[in-house]
DNA sequence: AACCTAATCTTGATATTGTCTAGATATAAA
DNA sequence: TTTATATCTAGACAATATCAAGATTAGGTT
């Protein structure tokens, strides 16, 4: 009953964590947000995981690769919040756009700073192959979501308007999150004016798919 | 002829700098496109303008406050650029919006990493004066701008417009800097990419002010 | 001209960071 | 049981931001 093992299961913590990789991620990713990008320090994991300052190198080469693992996971929660919202909204393609554009922009509130992570010139600079690929996931499922809107449209216009579409929603949400943009609204004016944002831009999209 | 002072003009550097801030603030503006802001230090600074590591403090406060200089500085240009592009325009509203977009796009390709420090959370946080002062200015522009192009259009409708208008210009270079959009086209084809959003930005907003 | 106050810069120290090396401990395969 | 491997700790190193104390100089005051 109290054998070596068990007491030291009990009394104290283990020599080993079991799931260090994932406590790592978990920490990482509160301690982002409270502290920003330039306050992310790999001994401040360490210590929230309850493990020696070293022992994070065993799981991730440097702190650039902790980054882009939970850059990853951010993209492919962002994913997971646009097909949330657009899964919701009816079959027509054009309330499908703008649902998904209002779950990129819920995810970029909920999780301010990890969004821009993700989309910061470091994140560019990490070069993992998951977070190519998971970016790049995000990526189709907007281009499909504005091809959805103007299927019969030529190439040329599709592109132009994946383009449009996608910096607008970028953009303000971006500007939000800066506080360049709706500083001293309400969140639900801010939404309002969110909204309004991806309707102007909505019947933008529309308008241009309508004849060759 | 030769005389103290002389011989340590000639030979070695004299003491006080003398135009130290000034040096600062061009070194560090140089560092921060060399090595993004993660790779901005305080010490490589001093470094570039041959001074002491502790020396910068007497001139700035922290590091921060360096980067609020910088900032701000990055705000003003951004001005510049956007007034000399508008400036060279036809005096149409319509094509001075999009002249004015241009010039704030050219800024940005310019220096990505200021226009990414100008308008990150962590610049949020510096919060002198001048910093936001300057960018109200850059704001201001941009209203001026839009609102020029619907003269008549209801209050509730120009703001939509100034939202929609900055979020898709800013949106747009934001994704490109970021390696998101085109990061396979010649700097002719990325261009012509941007001005193709900028016009469909512009008939939006054309069109939504033209009847109340 | 002589002085003296304040601004400017340097040297040195402290605490914190990312990363490396060696060694300790536990897991799991043989 | 033995042995190889994965996981973790401890300690060290160079680099960083910031602070404190002292050196140097400029510019105004007498």
């Amino acid at each position: 009953m109290a054998d070596g093992r068990m007491a030291r299961a009990e009394s104290s913590k283990p020599y080993h964590h079991g799931e260090l990789r994932e406590a790592l991620v978990t920490a990482g990713r509160k301690l982002l947000e409270e502290r920003g990008i330039r306050g992310f320090t790999l001994r401040e994991c360490a210590r929230r995981a309850s493990v020696s300052h070293a022992a994070p190198a065993h799981h991730f080469a440097s702190i650039d690769d902790l980054l882009a693992e939970i850059a990853t996971r951010g993209y492919q929660e962002l994913i997971a919040a646009m097909e949330a919202e657009a899964g919701r909204a009816v079959d027509a393609p054009a309330a499908r756009l703008v649902a998904q554009g209002v779950g990129y922009m819920a995810f970029a509130a909920a999780r301010p700073v990890l969004f821009q992570l993700m989309f910061s010139r470091e994140a560019n600079r990490f070069e993992t192959p998951a977070l190519a690929e998971a970016a790049r996931s995000a990526h189709h499922l907007h281009i499909a979501a504005v091809e959805a809107v103007i299927p019969r449209a030529p190439a040329e216009v599709k592109q132009r308007m994946v383009d449009f579409a996608w910096a607008s929603i970028h953009g303000f949400i971006t500007l939000v999150l800066e506080g360049q943009i709706g500083e001293d609204d309400s969140p639900r004016a801010l939404k309002a004016r969110g909204l309004a944002m991806l309707a102007t831009m909505v019947e933008a999209v529309v308008r241009a798919g309508g004849d060759p």
